[in-house]
RNA sequence: GGAGAGGUGGCUGAGUGGUCGAAAGCGCUCCCCUGCUAAGGGAGUAUACCCCUAACGGGGUAUCGAGGGUUCGAAUCCCUCCCUCUCCGCCA
């Protein structure tokens, strides 16, 4: 969520960035202002009124230290309405304070200057190109593949739990293992810490990084202990260190997970979900970034540029979008989409998308640090998958094909899968 | 799952109804002293919010696991929940 005094000072800024990621209607700014403005003067009255009362229950407790009980209890006799009246403030504030934040969990983040003002996924730009796509009629959809192969059973995981949920079988499988490996190793050595996350969260960590109240229905959840199946690595590591405060020389924090995430994917029919395109259960390795204030503009780039990187060695051509503000997400000030290219579907598929979220997330989670003259101010998180695995696969597969029937397994997963071919 | 103990500031730890936001120690920061080092002396050292101020700063409120209650007054009493530890049970 944004800082009420950041709106309060930049109204405008606010409104002109919740249009521009599709929100026409920006009354709710005004109203959070009126909000605040109200719930401000009630703090105010309420804070007078308990130091009225705290300065005559001290100097109650003087006069029974002193023995002189009879004025104490003339006192005592005086301090009674106030307790009501503060009484009555204090529902009367709690309830301000609800809907203010309601109202802010309402507001997005405001997009960066940087990006390009827009309404739908055409209006986002194309950041760059990388490899030659390839177009050959002969090549298969993964699907057929794997089918043919015995790779991947679709079938036998809609019995087992349900459509969405497959398994994977032989060399699939250990495809998948080299993939996370891989994807692990490489983020080791660039210097992120590596985590294992319980994949379940509890409702403060879903609200901090901004599931609830915003995606509430993609997740899954466990109701009798009120638990979320996570549905990315972001929720648990970037809440790692909720209402934390850092000292600046700890900072960058770098984090790599492996977690398998689940999505309800509710109303999501249709085309794209065919193979591995679109799943309940699927693998992912992320990336999130703790970082100072004035370093997540690099931050973001770094990241683009390391998820990048994974896609060059493993050969596979792609491109990086630059996603417009109308589709670019509530909590995001920037984010690149990285699509790799999938030649046996002729599209392209989105295996990462890096997104810098400025202080909205850490100022949720209380996530701060202590600047130079000792001031606690709020961190800024970013995250990016390195990578998601099943489009990744989905692209090996088409890519790696060969015209008479087999996969070849790309150069750097070779040591991992102890072999050339699948 | 059963029984018990406990959750206090960066850490250790005192505090069982009144001037306690909280003793003491450790750690940390700054200063002084000591020709280096060691030792010593002094000051400071939680977070959030509100109000005043151009700012430096000042005033106030809340927070002793969380929430509710009793009371003029709660870290201290009562209730609910969460978490940690010990023992038993179960178990990868």
């Amino acid at each position: 969520m944004l800082d009420v005094a950041f709106i309060r000072e930049n109204a405008d800024l606010v409104k002109e960035g919740m249009k521009n990621k599709g929100e026409p209607d920006s009354s709710v700014v005004d109203r959070v202002i009126e909000k605040d403005e109200e719930w401000r003067s009630v703090v105010t009255e309420l804070d007078n009124l308990r130091a009225e009362s705290n300065k005559k229950a001290k100097k109650i407790g003087q006069l029974m230290g002193q023995g002189k009980k009879e004025e104490a209890q003339k006192l005592i006799k005086e301090t009674g309405d106030n307790k009501e009246k503060i009484k009555e403030l204090e529902d009367k504030l709690s309830g301000l304070e609800k809907e203010r934040s309601d109202l802010l969990y309402q507001i997005p983040n405001v997009p960066d200057k940087s990006v390009p003002v827009g309404h739908s996924e055409e209006d986002n730009e194309v950041y760059l190109t990388w490899g030659e796509t390839s177009e050959e009629e002969w090549r298969k959809p993964h699907w057929e593949i794997a089918e043919k192969k015995g790779w991947i059973d679709f079938e036998r995981g809609s019995k087992v739990t349900g459509a969405g949920f497959p398994f994977y079988v032989g060399a699939m499988a250990r495809l998948q293992r080299a993939l996370i490996n891989f994807f692990l190793n490489e983020a080791s050595e660039k210097g992120y810490t590596e985590l294992q996350a319980p994949y379940f969260v509890n409702e403060d960590s879903a609200r901090g990084t901004g599931q609830i109240p915003d995606k509430e229905d993609m997740m899954y959840t466990i109701p009798r202990d009120g638990f979320f199946a996570i549905p990315t690595a972001e929720v648990p590591v970037t809440n790692f260190h909720r209402d934390e405060i850092f000292s600046m020389e700890d900072l960058p924090v770098y984090y790599s997970a492996y977690t398998p995430c689940w999505r309800r994917e509710a109303g999501s029919y249709g085309k794209d979900v065919r193979g591995l395109n679109r799943l309940h259960q699927f693998d992912k390795v992320e990336l999130v970034k703790i970082v100072h204030p004035d370093s997540s503009d690099e931050e973001l780039e770094s990241l683009r540029e390391y998820a990048e990187s994974l896609l060059k060695k493993l050969e596979l051509p792609y491109r990086t979008l630059l996603m417009c503000t109308g589709d670019m997400g509530f909590t995001q000030t920037k984010k690149y989409d990285l699509e790799v290219w999938s030649p046996g579907q002729h599209r392209w598929l989105e295996v990462s998308s890096c997104s810098n979220f400025g202080s909205f997330q850490a100022r949720r989670m209380q996530l701060r640090y202590k600047n130079e003259k000792g001031k606690t101010e709020i961190l800024h998180t970013l995250n990016g998958s390195g990578l998601a695995l099943p489009r990744i696969v989905a692209s090996i597969l088409e890519t790696y094909q060969t015209e008479d029937g087999d996969v070849l397994v790309p150069d750097v997963l070779q040591p991992y899968m102890n072999s050339e071919k699948m």
